[in-house]
RNA sequence: GCUCCGGUGGUGAAAUUGGUAGACACUACGGAUUUAAAAUCCGUUGGCCGUUAGGCCGUGCCGGUUCGAGUCCGGCCCGGAGCACCA
């Protein structure tokens, strides 16, 4: 370490000191730090083979306006790992671009009557700067917005390899309809079941809509998760879950006046015997044939239409039914069974068409209680206990009662009799299902990339050949709100093939498409002999570190995830994972504050407007709002939102404490996974730290230059410095590298940084061991403070820039202790502490607590029982 | 409804592998400095009992495992995220 802290001659450090203020003046530290990184191209990275790689990504934003705290939080934990691992000698990658395509921008151009894309662009123009603002260590080379043509026509190349390899499909799928403005929403855009422009009821509508089969690749993304080492369990889990991979029967029942008969699928082949009913979705063949004969039952089916396409609106919704005077006959039994149409029988999960089990499963409970259908018990506990299930669904596995020839066997053991039987008498299969839904990727809008197929004259559908591409948006266009403008204009979508007239499809992609494969084109960004350049590609893939927000959890990492096999199936890139190791991030949180008129209405107030007093505890016991000084109500700390009007404006913080202050709070407050709660004080608070920490160096480094620390000449004060500068970088460097606990590393250099202060620094030796600490400490805070300490380390006489300095390395020899302290116990109870040498043996320590005053009060009059002895920690007596 | 995660002082949190609960901060209170204020520095700050020494209780609730549980297991309560067209 030693050598690495090399001083400058006398004349130099004087001219390094002449540079700092005695006050700490953010806007000017920042703006000189900023300027050198820029001067320098400091962030500017390409392939080096030889050098170890490391690629940091954070999740890009979608460009609304302004960044949000979100924002904020997400790239601090990016710019923070990156800075580190540069520190380690890394050859860095950190990008940034925008997720540019997205229905804000169509909201937005409505309002404004401007096009998207002159709204969308200047909300990138403005966030870049902010970006900039916050010290991010960005390459900006490598910037790219997924609204330009150039990326987008590698998509629309990658989509028509996939249509080649047969892995996309077009199908009839359920859409949102609102019947008034005659146009497709989104669910966030259907509130209360109704279209939230024109408050029409809004119904499910069937159009045909392109599809990727991504269950093609379910076992695949499923199995591949074991790999993933550096994923929280919580994601992998939920994937999982997901995927929903289950193992079970499909069989058919036939049906009672015609030929063809009706296909379930059931994890349950166990519970057959106890099978009282059938239920098919509405939008099932039976269902309708069912609705030509009987006009409830049209009715009915005709009333499903009336919901949102949305899983939990399914979930919560009543669960309703309808006999549809169909009889099943059970393929054991040769007994007829009703079926019905249910309105929680999901079309596009198994066969749309189930068994119900009312005995033992509870959702087939609820709705045979409902219709007062049989109940039959076909399952018994394992432990023998009673059971009603005319009360409660008994939904474990057990043993076989009622069921024939099957009574008697296990669950597991029927599962595979009945399957057996099943499979021998050519009325059923065992099968594999998966939740996972083919990816539906069209959308009816028009701020997206286009889909590009096209339809010939004779009804041929094929995509655009490659020499065509990209099919581009039209960006110089108004929004009425209601159509798409290249469905609302005939002539975009003209073409010709082959001198034959064509038409373009008119739908555009999903935008999950432009963020599955956007971290791979960030290798090479202005490629354009391809899609990735395969080189570039594998030398930075798979991103080291990928970090964002816990609500992508599911959706775009799955896609994300499988896209990167699609890509690797296509040739371009070697690995099968996209992501190494994952952060989720937690969300923002701030207080709320409101107020109700006469009418009930409640207007939301922000935090910034509203003055709080506290008791004599701290305890909040009042909030006022600024302008008429009146009492707010205290709505509870929720995700900062534009509803709950409590979100904080980062600029203002920024223009107010700066950029490294606001780094310093983000990371110190809580760890990165969990919600991070606003609070202006611990703003203040991190403020403080700083100038602090500014304080303390320029006081260090009046002093003049610094002699060497020699080893020989340190008293017990000096020696209690050392140990703690060089435990905290064993702490410091764990906590960033392994745990990603940025909360707990700051704390760890709070701590040296109040020894430091506490040692009266008088003598030569002194100053050494205070020179030490506090480089380590710019060192340590770089990477979460880079303006300050980019002006503190020259401060401190270095001449190197402290990006790219690198990383102190702990000194196990500083950290050795003679003693330690060791907690006494009796009966689990912390009766003592005592000093011992560090190399106590295990036998002298029970001897010395056994004796020790504060143990024997406990133990007197009592027998010893035993004592637990762990070394280093602990002894506990056990007596009584 | 289903899946996943969380719940620790007045507040944000720490306790990394089952071994000292509350590190580090914030707030509040008291003090120093100041003509005054700001800034800064010092002290106190989980609850109860006690003059002190010290004791008892305490990590959402109920129960269990263990010499020992914030941490592991079972059941419950509350809050959050996701649920396939918000991104």
């Amino acid at each position: 370490m030693e050598a690495r802290f090399r001083l400058l001659s006398d004349t130099r450090y004087q001219t390094a000191m002449a540079g700092m203020d005695e006050q700490y003046n953010p806007r000017d530290v920042e703006q000189n730090a900023r300027k050198f990184w820029e001067d320098n191209d400091t962030f500017t990275v390409k392939e080096e083979p030889g050098k170890p790689k490391y690629y940091c990504l954070s999740m890009f934003p979608y460009p609304s306006g302004k960044l949000h705290m979100g924002h904020v939080r997400n790239y601090t934990i990016g710019d923070v790992i990156s800075r580190y691992q540069r520190m380690q000698g890394k050859n860095v990658m950190q990008p940034m671009g925008w997720d540019a395509f997205g229905l804000p921008a169509e909201n937005a151009a409505i309002a404004n009557k401007s096009a998207p894309a002159r709204w969308t662009r200047s909300n990138i123009e403005y966030m870049k700067k902010q970006l900039k603002q916050l010290g991010f260590g960005y390459d900006w080379k490598r910037e790219l917005a997924t609204c330009d043509p150039e990326y987008y026509r590698w998509e629309q190349w990658f989509f028509a390899r996939l249509y080649e390899k047969g892995l996309v499909y077009k199908k009839l799928s359920t859409v949102n309809w609102d019947p008034v403005d005659q146009t497709v929403l989104a669910n966030e855009q259907v509130v209360d079941g109704r279209g939230w422009r024109s408050g029409a009821i809004v119904e499910q509508k069937k159009i045909p809509q392109w599809f990727i089969r991504i269950t093609d690749y379910a076992e695949e993304l499923l199995s591949d998760l074991d790999q993933l080492e550096g994923w929280p369990d919580q994601v992998k889990t939920m994937q999982r879950n997901w995927i929903g991979k289950s193992e079970g029967t499909e069989l058919t029942f036939p049906l009672k006046g015609a030929d063809d008969g009706l296909t379930v699928y059931t994890t349950r082949p166990d519970t057959l015997m106890g099978v009282t009913y059938m239920a098919v979705a509405a939008e099932h063949p039976l269902a309708k044939k069912a609705a030509e004969e009987h006009t409830d039952v049209a009715r009915f089916v005709d009333e499903c239409r009336n919901s949102k396409v949305a899983e939990a609106e399914m979930a919560t919704m009543e669960k309703r039914g309808i006999d549809t005077g169909f009889k099943a006959i059970h393929p054991l039994t040769q007994e007829e069974i009703p079926v019905w149409v249910a309105n929680f029988v999901l079309m596009d999960y198994g066969t749309g068409a189930l068994m119900a089990v009312p005995g033992h499963d509870e959702r087939d409970h609820e709705f045979a209680r409902k219709y007062r259908l049989p109940i039959q018990q076909v399952i018994a506990a394992l432990d023998g206990r009673e059971l009603d299930v005319q009360e409660e669904a008994f939904t474990e596995k057990g043993t076989l009662v009622s069921s024939g020839s099957y009574s008697g066997l296990t669950s597991d053991e029927a599962f595979d009799a009945i399957a057996a039987y099943l499979e021998e008498n050519g009325i059923g299969k065992r099968t594999v299902n998966y939740r996972l839904r083919d990816w539906g990727v069209s959308r009816q809008r028009y701020w997206g990339a286009p889909i590009p197929m096209m339809t010939l004259e004779d009804g041929t559908e094929m995509p655009v050949p490659d020499d065509k591409l990209p099919v581009r948006l039209p960006e110089d266009v108004e929004m009425d709100g209601v159509q798409s403008p290249i469905k609302a204009d005939p002539e975009w979508a003209k073409t010709e093939y082959n001198g034959q007239p064509a038409t373009l499809e008119t739908d555009t992609f999903d935008t999950f498409m432009e963020s599955s494969w956007y971290y791979a084109r960030f290798c090479s960004p202005n490629y354009d002999k391809g899609m990735l350049d395969p080189a570039a590609a594998n030398y930075w893939l798979p991103v080291d570190q990928y970090i964002g927000g816990i609500e992508h959890a599911i959706l775009h990492l799955l896609y994300a995830r499988f896209f990167h096999k699609l890509l690797r199936d296509v040739g371009l890139v070697d690995s099968s994972e996209p992501f190494n190791r994952l952060l989720t991030q937690g969300m923002v949180l701030a207080e709320t504050y409101y107020r109700t008129d006469e009418s009930g209405k409640t207007t939301w107030i922000a935090p910034a407007d509203v003055t709080v007093e506290r008791d004599n505890k701290g305890q909040v016991v009042k909030a006022t709002h600024r302008e008429d000084g009146q009492p707010v109500a205290i709505g509870g700390v929720t995700k900062m939102s534009k509803s709950k009007n409590n979100g904080i404006d980062p600029q203002a913080i920024i223009d107010q404490h700066g950029a490294d202050t606001v780094r310093l709070f983000m990371m110190f407050a809580a760890p990165p996974e969990q919600s991070l709660e606003w609070s202006d004080s611990g703003v203040e608070g991190a403020n403080r730290f700083l100038k602090r920490l500014w304080r303390l160096v320029r006081e260090h480094t009046t002093g003049g230059p610094v002699q060497a620390i020699d080893v020989a000449q340190l008293n017990d004060a000096r020696r209690d410095l050392r140990r703690k500068t060089h435990e905290t970088i064993a702490k410091v460097s764990d906590d960033i590298s392994r745990r990603l606990t940025f909360n707990t590393s700051i704390a760890a250099v709070m701590e040296l940084l109040n020894e430091v202060g506490r040692l009266d620094a008088t003598e030569e030796q002194d100053r050494a061991v205070v020179q030490e600490a506090l480089d380590a400490a710019v060192l340590m805070l770089a990477p979460i403070a880079p303006h300050i300490c980019h002006t503190l380390w020259q401060a401190m006489g270095h001449e190197e820039p402290v990006v790219d300095a690198s990383w102190p390395v702990a000194d196990e020899s500083a950290m050795v202790r003679s003693e330690i302290q060791v907690v006494l116990q009796v009966n689990g109870k912390v009766r003592g502490k005592a000093d011992v040498p560090a190399d106590i043996s295990k036998d002298d320590l029970e001897k010395l607590a056994l004796e020790h005053e504060n143990v024997t009060r406990f133990t007197e009059g009592k027998t010893v029982r035993k004592v637990i002895v762990v070394p280093g920690k602990l002894v506990n007596v056990v007596a009584n």
